[in-house]
DNA sequence: GTTTCTTGTGAACGACGGTTCACATCTTGT
DNA sequence: ACAAGATGTGAACCGTCGTTCACAAGAAAC
């Protein structure tokens, strides 16, 4: 009955704090019962992480590498930015599906009272997408795919910001809820009208130079 | 020293609560140190109110009042669906100085491990802005100042991810940091510049029928 | 097989905080 | 002015964890 844990052992310990703490937050979570569920006592998770707040930051660890992981996957291919676009909502769909509560523990590194440094899990968490969002626009806005009057940063900004709150209406009840009172009751299973949706919402923004001035962009065509 | 607690000394303990759970969160939030910072004690506290989340639903009731008066008043004129998104980001940003605390405790809000039911809330607070939105951009579509291609509801939803980002990106500290990987600066500085920003990006979303083949809007400009 | 070291166990300690209640203080009616 | 009712006070109760530690159980060395 007593046994070395076993690396498999110490993996289970971490998908089980990450299931407690997307679904109850940092500080509902009792170790206690993280051990129990994991089938371990509490004397031997305190002597593989410090204490609560080091082994929260652990789990979410696990869980931004997968995100990471995920991500460079996607971007391997060479792709024009619409296509990017598609291709990420749809990868974060199929991601809010599969990890509903590393999306859940994600939001809850956004809240405010947690003891936990925001400064330090944004840049660990945000430092990756962003810089990979920010180069491909600028790069497309060099090739004149992308209208170049918006700063890149931002853009990539609000981009991020479109897709986010996709991942948190897809995995948190909140939201759920609010993309209902938005969209109607049967907006969740309809994964493929949002996409579309959400790509026609964004390709404008993409191609436009000015609203209200038409004009030709540097390839010569009227946008 | 003994006196009936006045209107003024019940706003306080709002004041005080809303302040201090944006602060904490729920969780954290100790309902002594809330009656010693209001200047009162514990027990009268729980004269007023039955627990602590009853508490705590009242301060959310305070702030969506606020926040649906602040709205009311700013669609009380009719404009352009642009002159709407650009009045609604300056208000959005006046707000957010003005109330940090109230958008905070939103977030709060949308946490999944609270207790409190978070469909109710859901309703209380987005139930008014989705219609809201929702009927300026359909009306706008029939009168052919937006584009009619896309769902109103999800329209408006992706515009209210917009702002809902905007705001926490003001108030809460985990997205300041974030905004600051994408945007190279503090969000607070560089108000200016975000609200153009953003405009140009939902002006296009506006007013764009289709991104690849220039056409003629109902109202005869190329667009 | 025995000793020694490593590793896991879980009861218990201590701090914290939601909630209560016996009491103090003020207000109102007479 | 006094009694009865209403209202405010805050020390204390109790349950809930984060964390520790004396001990037990396996592994390794000899």
């Amino acid at each position: 009955m007593l046994k070395k844990l076993t690396e498999e052992k110490l993996n289970e310990v971490l998908e089980t704090g990450i299931r407690e703490f997307a679904e109850r937050g940092l500080q509902q979570t009792s170790m206690n019962a993280v051990a129990t569920q994991a089938g371990i006592s509490v004397g031997v998770l305190y002597k593989y992480y410090e204490n609560k707040d080091t082994f929260f930051l652990a789990c979410v660890r696990r869980c931004t590498e997968e995100l990471e992981q995920f991500l460079h996957q996607l971007c391997a291919e060479e792709h024009k930015p619409l296509q990017y676009a598609e291709a990420l909502i749809g990868a974060v769909q199929q991601f809010s599906r599969q990890h509903r509560d590393y999306i859940r523990l994600y939001h809850e590194v956004t809240h405010t009272g947690n003891p936990v440094h925001a400064a330090a899990l944004a840049q660990q968490i945000e430092g990756v997408s962003s810089k990979l969002y920010t180069d491909i626009i600028q790069r497309a806005q060099q090739s004149g795919d992308v209208r170049s009057d918006l700063d890149p940063g931002l853009f990539a900004f609000f981009f991020d910001n479109l897709l986010m709150m996709m991942q948190f209406s897809y995995c948190c009840p909140y939201y759920q809820e609010r993309f209902r009172l938005y969209a109607g009751g049967d907006i969740l299973d309809n994964t493929d009208f949002v996409t579309a949706q959400l790509l026609k919402f964004m390709e404008s923004a993409f191609t436009l130079e000015q609203a209200d001035i038409p004009h030709r962009s540097p390839k010569g065509e009227i946008v």
